[in-house]
DNA sequence: AATATTAATCGTAATATTGCAATGAATAGA
DNA sequence: TCTATTCATTGCAATATTACGATTAATATT
């Protein structure tokens, strides 16, 4: 067992939860707030930024990349990342249509 | 190590994990739409429902609950669980607003 | 009272995630 | 070429999550 049993869910149950589980930690959402700011952004400045080690910030930059939520190209020595809009607006809409549908409950509970 | 460091982010960038961490999960996610759906509460349907066991079930109804998102009232020997409308919309509007910020650029990479 | 039903909790096992040091690959500049 | 810089990858340890059987606590039914 720990293994999620992703065979009894539907794919966009599957989708959300794979979306959610990547903002599921603050330094990818630190990381994914300084590339909305800069525009622009290299893996060194990021280190500084952020508190944790180069090794770990490539990590969840992978994750981020794997997601499509950013994209890098290498630029000589360093990497430029940033966010890829497409995937960006893509994510809004699916949090805003999952949440979408405010149940004006009766309050039973 | 293996723990996060929550200590390097703020308290916005943790508050946000921590709900993206909640749906990060298709079971919570399946959970959440069966009770947005019936509006009504269901009980201990759930475990009918989705294909997980009861111990199991039982977990992610406890953490849907921890970070407010639903509420349960017992009722003789079953339980009424339904969303939390305020943590709903609060979600809605958090999520909303990461992504507002539509980076219009110059595609760098 | 005895039994059934419902759901929380405990204990355990399997797997996933987080974090970092060490190493490796690639380019830039001396 | 040699060295410095930058970032990816590997390997490991610590911790977290997922899942479920077994048990427990509570109310309902007989």
């Amino acid at each position: 067992m720990g293994a999620t049993k992703t065979d009894l869910f539907t794919k966009k149950q599957n989708e959300l939860a794979a979306m959610a589980k990547a903002l599921a930690h603050p330094a990818r959402i630190a990381i994914l707030q300084v590339l909305v700011k800069t525009n622009a952004c290299v893996c060194g400045s990021l280190v500084d930024e952020l508190g944790l080690a180069q090794a770990t910030i490539s990590q969840h930059l992978k994750e981020l990349k794997q997601v499509g939520l950013i994209q890098g190209t290498i630029e000589g020595t360093s990497v430029c990342y940033c966010i890829n809009p497409k995937a960006w607006l893509q994510y809004k809409e699916f949090f805003a249509m999952f949440f979408k549908e405010l149940p004006e409950n009766k309050s039973c509970c």
